[in-house]
DNA sequence: CCAAAGATGTTTGTATGCAACCCCGTCGCT
DNA sequence: AGCGACGGGGTTGCATACAAACATCTTTGG
């Protein structure tokens, strides 16, 4: 959904869009202030027109609230929406694979997801730098298990919130410094994806849904070693979104 | 999801959004044709501007495609693409009915529901002319259920795939001619409700899921039965966007 | 001194004019 | 005769001017 712009756009509001998206997710923005249009104008150097039409996609995009008297503020997310957009992208990834073994999926397009496992597989066997890569190959993973339940509505749902800040695929993955804590969890990340092909190709609903269901929980244990280091987590792109848990409690539960 | 305006808007781009989705849930659009903001502005009796935010909202809403030079058609739906929002309804609720017996729920809003859910069974009691009424209660107690798991995503996500013509939970309800066929469906569908009401107060999250999502497939149901009356069909709001299965087999599969 | 009305500035909503683009047909040149 | 270029109609994209709503502060009258 309208989630940057089709072909390389010139569009203005393509650029505002893309521009706008960026600047809240880099945290320019304060949380409940109030956007008004003018400012924006002279900020993203477009016209109003365009302007509003990429201020309309970020609300549908989720990243901003329009608020009673016209205007819009930043959306602020709390911890528990952003376990629940997981949890749900979770239910959906289960969806799909539960309606691919179900339907029965084509030996091309299995195949070329075994591959597209496997390659993630030797390169979390090396050493190096493979953040990037493996952030690709997991969004191709995820993209394409998606459109295997070849169902339009849930690629649209999906696409919904997987574009949330926090909630795709790859999106709570430790960066550099603490490589050492993630290198495990991609293993056993790795690791259902390829039960999640297997139970596909073996026409197994329930399990391929439940494999689906927990895979997402990965992030979930991300979520939770991210939010031990506040400074590392809010510089991250829409780290400034979120409202953490207030100061008391909640730090050793 | 800008499901119809905030308020009594008498805005244009309101009004304008109204009238498109009316006509168009009426089939005063062909399938394919090419939608042109010019004549529609004079349809409409309003400016390009409002016009385009209108035509981006139902884009949104999926009643409308975007197509590659510019302008819109109204969105075809297979009958298979309905199946699969319904099937997605029904996980989307039954995730709802999980969560809420997994997180727990205060006894005010169950007894709210109960009541609304008794009211339900008194009227399939009742001789009469109830669809109106039935319609009714059935939306509020899908809405409050879907509120019932506490998560703006997925609230969102529902309002999303339950605003699709046939996707609702009283969408594809039998009106006046077949209602001998219907009744007896009300009544499971009320004893569904029941037992969601009943999972999630023993927080049995698992049967409260599944119930929620064999609930939905009533639909499915009820869209075969309306398959069989092409005419019927046809003449609902929004049926003129439905691809019927061409003229071979699947009438007596 | 207080209250109410009005003026003023700021905001969003709406209309419209202009420019760029695209499709397509036709005309001219080779 | 074929191919290419030019131009016309129609369409969308964009900018801006204007109107209406709203808030605030001031000013004036009691």
């Amino acid at each position: 959904m309208t989630p940057a712009g089709n072909r390389s756009d010139k569009t203005q509001v393509t650029r505002a869009l893309l521009a706008l998206r960026e600047q809240i997710l880099s945290g320019q923005f304060a949380a409940g202030e109030r956007m008004s249009e003018l400012p924006l104008v002279e900020r993203l150097g477009v016209s109003r027109t365009p302007l509003r039409l990429a201020l309309v996609a970020l609300e549908h995009e989720g990243l901003l609230d329009r608020l009673p008297g016209g205007g819009y503020t930043v959306r602020e997310f709390t911890v528990t929406e952003i376990a629940d957009a997981i949890e749900l992208r979770g239910v959906l990834e289960g969806t799909a694979a539960r309606l691919a073994a179900e339907r029965g999926i084509g030996r091309r397009e299995l195949r070329a997801m075994s591959e597209l496992n496997d390659e993630i597989l030797r390169l979390i066997n090396t050493d190096g730098d493979y953040v990037t890569r493996y952030v690709d190959l997991n969004e191709r993973f995820h993209a394409r298990l998606i459109k295997l339940a070849g169902s339009v509505q849930l690629e649209r749902m999906w696409s919904g919130i997987a574009a949330l800040p926090f909630a795709g695929p790859s999106a709570l993955l430790l960066t550099e410094p603490k490589l050492s804590e993630s290198w495990p969890i991609l293993r056993v990340a790795q690791r259902q994806h390829a039960s999640m092909l297997d139970a596909i190709t073996q026409r197994q609903g329930a399990r391929a849904e439940s494999v689906g269901r927990e895979h997402a929980r990965i992030a979930l244990t991300n979520l939770d070693l991210l939010l031990r280091e506040r400074e590392t987590f809010q510089r991250m792109p829409g780290g400034s979104l979120v409202l953490l848990p207030g100061g008391a409690a909640d730090d050793h539960s």
